[in-house]
DNA sequence: GTCGTTGCAAAGCGTTTGCAGCCTA
DNA sequence: TAGGCTGCAAACGCTTTGCAACGAC
């Protein structure tokens, strides 16, 4: 991360702008839909350095595609929305975690994933 | 699932003496400890079918492969250590989950996942 | 004997990497 | 102008699929 390339800074601006995760898959679609099309490659090596220099993190859904967000952001959770495959971020978290974690074990990160419809796609059905 | 064979057998059997989810890998590991190899494909196979018949269900576990357990088994979530790579079943669930639901947004599953150390990765570092 | 199942190897698909050329500082 | 960064294409690792041979029923 010693350069600010016009690449970076698109990808920091479309994440920072989306509201939610977004997987390099959405992140290069979205390049493109500003006529500023970049390699995937590219994509996967910023997102690399971006959580390097700590400026943005993974997020792991379970049988789906990685996605990234800006790390200054509270403690929370997401929604993964099984029709339009997008992710949300949901606020707060449930005390009493340490409940479930196993004796002898010790518990480092926890995450909470809801899954269903997101409420455009709850509308569009009705 | 129409004929019983005994690559089968062999999953099956595998998957209910684990004790713990395990991955295509970690099935097709056990079979060649039993001196019992088979090709990595009818794993995978298998599992799928496994799945379709409702006998067996998959856990997916971010930035992790999927692992499999037995569908027959009271509604629980999992805890994944971060040095063996190993899952575990944890007992028990949280209330309020819906109160992290987003408004207009409808919950339909749940994930609880706790990362961490096992007991034995503990035991080891100490 | 039939045809569902297996094993191999090839194909898919998302992600990573090698390398020549580009462009930021 | 140096060398970090990009884009392409090849390589990778996990998963799926095509196809001939096998074996459960």
């Amino acid at each position: 991360m010693q350069r600010m390339t016009r690449q970076r800074l698109l990808i920091m601006r479309i994440i920072e702008d989306a509201g939610r995760p977004l997987s390099t898959a959405e992140i290069l679609a979205l390049t493109k839909r500003r006529r500023a099309g970049l390699g995937i490659a590219t994509v996967y090596r910023t997102v690399k350095a971006l959580g390097e220099a700590d400026w943005l993190q993974s997020v792991d859904m379970p049988g789906s595609q990685v996605r990234y967000e800006k790390s200054d952001k509270a403690h929370h959770h997401h929604f993964h929305c099984r029709k339009c495959d997008r992710v949300f971020e949901m606020h707060g978290c449930l005390g009493e975690l340490h409940r479930l974690t196993p004796r002898g074990f010790s518990m480092e990160r926890h995450e909470i994933i809801i899954t269903g419809l997101c409420a455009t796609c709850l509308d569009r059905r009705a």
